[in-house]
DNA sequence: AAGCCGATCAACCGCAATGTT
DNA sequence: CAACATTGCGGTTGATCGGCT
């Protein structure tokens, strides 16, 4: 049983098309046709596999590919078209004439991907992305502010409540103390096993996915710990930790679809009119 | 000038889906 | 309906190039 291979691998070149190769496979399919792309190669004069042969007109000689820069309404249009569909290039590709799945993959990977993440968007849900490091630095200098009642008051409105609640986990609200913030960067990258207490450990080694974070059994002790807190309003039902914790390399794209682009309440927020961003920045 | 390194992209690989016998 | 062949797709690799030291 198994799989024919695609191609006799003896006295078949890969590597780089040439030009006379190339020549041959445009003169082959102006006059024949693509037809059966594994026989093609032998009828072509080619030493080439079929495979080849077909990846080679599909995404670089068919005469209707356009070549060249991404504009700009292309660069959006496949983002768009990105958050909605996931990694389904041959798709996306679809809906842009002259270009092919092969190079708008490229494309994204190269330039897109990296655009979006330098924004802050994350590049696989397309939501807006706030590192827990940053969030740890922009609480802890909220937290520390020495009017701090003002400026819990302007955070309880500019912050979703579940953040809010989650700095309230993060920093000791009664007694706030600097040290505990500057130290929270620290914390947060420290796993430890769950025989341990809470204790923030000093050393900080890569996390794994069988450990805990020192960070995650320190959101579930002081979710105990602060459960009777009435400053803040209680988690909503829907809040899940694991979303904050984690961004997925790879997420079901089918989520996605159902949940909408772009669709993520968790960071929505808006300022009020006498709010002032600088006072909340170092 | 030479070596290193990151960015880019053509090409390959392996698997899944679809078509054919 | 099963077995095999073909095509399509997405992830990955590796050659090449340009910038930097």
């Amino acid at each position: 049983m198994g799989r024919s291979p695609c191609c006799d691998k003896n006295g078949v070149k890969k590597g780089p098309w040439t030009a006379e190769e190339d020549q041959k496979l445009i003169d082959y399919i102006r006059f024949h046709g693509p037809g059966n792309w594994r026989i093609l190669p032998k009828n072509a004069g080619l030493q080439r596999c079929g495979k080849s042969c077909r990846l080679r007109w599909t995404n670089y000689l068919r005469p209707d590919i356009k070549r060249g820069r991404f504009s700009f309404e292309e660069e959006e249009t496949i983002i768009q078209l990105h958050s909605v569909m996931g990694n389904k290039w041959s798709a996306i590709a679809a809906r842009l004439p002259g270009r092919t799945d092969n190079e708008i993959k490229n494309h994204w990977n190269t330039h897109i991907r990296k655009r979006l993440i330098r924004s802050g968007i994350d590049p696989v849900t397309h939501s807006p992305r706030i590192d827990l490091l940053d969030l740890s630095s922009l609480l802890g200098a909220l937290f520390n502010q020495p009017n701090f009642s003002s400026a819990a008051t302007h955070a309880s409105s500019l912050l979703n409540p579940d953040v809010l609640r989650l700095a309230s986990l993060l920093l000791p609200l009664q007694n706030p103390n600097p040290v505990y913030s500057s130290n929270l960067d620290q914390n947060l990258q420290t796993p430890i096993t769950s025989s341990e207490s809470s204790q923030p450990q000093a050393e900080s080694t890569t996390p794994t996915n069988n450990e805990t974070s020192s960070f995650e059994l320190m959101m579930n002790a002081r979710l105990d710990d602060v459960a009777s807190a009435d400053v803040l309003p209680p988690l909503s039902e829907s809040f899940d930790l694991d979303s904050l914790m984690s961004t997925p390399m790879s997420s079901p794209q089918q989520d996605s679809i159902e949940a909408g682009a772009n669709s993520s309440s968790f960071f929505d927020f808006g300022f009020p009119e006498d709010f002032i961003l600088d006072d909340f920045m170092f």
